[in-house]
DNA sequence: AAGACGGTTCGAAAATAGTCGAACCATCTT
DNA sequence: AAGATGGTTCGACTATTTTCGAACCGTCTT
């Protein structure tokens, strides 16, 4: 039985680029991911991302799944960073360059 | 009325992050960008695709449409090349880093 | 134990994307 | 002008993605 908490996420040497680029083309999740970089972790409730909780919490999945953000629950809620390192090792210079492409 | 010579593209600055990404999303389109990035420019006819070449046209129409090729008549054939250096302004070190994770 | 709060899961509907064959357009060759 | 070659366009179909409400799960508080 899975539980809510877990938290499915590819291995680092999983983590497809197809995968990573999809998860990056979509407007709302790519502001998820800007939110989370300049912030460094933030907590899915507070993206004031005008959108069903049920829609939002898709994006999410797509950004664990493609091995982008990794969550942890912390007390009550859900906090969420960027895989940065295991990204940085696996496609190096990509999550940067797209994040600063993202920012302008 | 329009020929089917005439490319549909973006100007520089009305390319899209989310667009690119996209297009370079595609597994079909990645190995497209990697042959021609490689090569410096390669015509349609030239990807041993096992695709029907309507398929194939579809694929190329996204990667110009995104703004990531560009595709001249060159004689009989159109030959494609990467718009590396607008991109490269409007998106520093992206399809650099992009093109170095696709081909590991 | 009962709310309340933060998120997920589960259908199902709507929108988007990919695939293909057939017909067509553009260029070169004969 | 007639083929041949290289690509595009069109329409239809399929597959994937996005979106949403409703129900549910997990944790904390009371």
């Amino acid at each position: 039985m899975t539980k809510c908490t877990d938290i499915l996420q590819p291995l680092p040497n999983e983590i497809s680029l197809s995968k990573v680029l999809h998860a990056l083309s979509d407007p709302v999740r790519m502001e998820i991911v800007l939110k989370i970089a300049k912030a460094g972790q933030v907590a899915c409730g507070a993206f004031d991302i005008p959108m069903p909780k049920s829609t939002l919490s898709h994006h999410f999945k797509v950004l664990r799944e493609s091995g982008v953000v990794t969550s942890r629950r912390e007390g009550n809620e859900l906090m969420n960073s960027l895989r940065s390192e295991e990204l940085e090792e696996r496609f190096p210079g990509l999550l940067k360059s797209i994040i600063a492409a993202g920012s302008r």
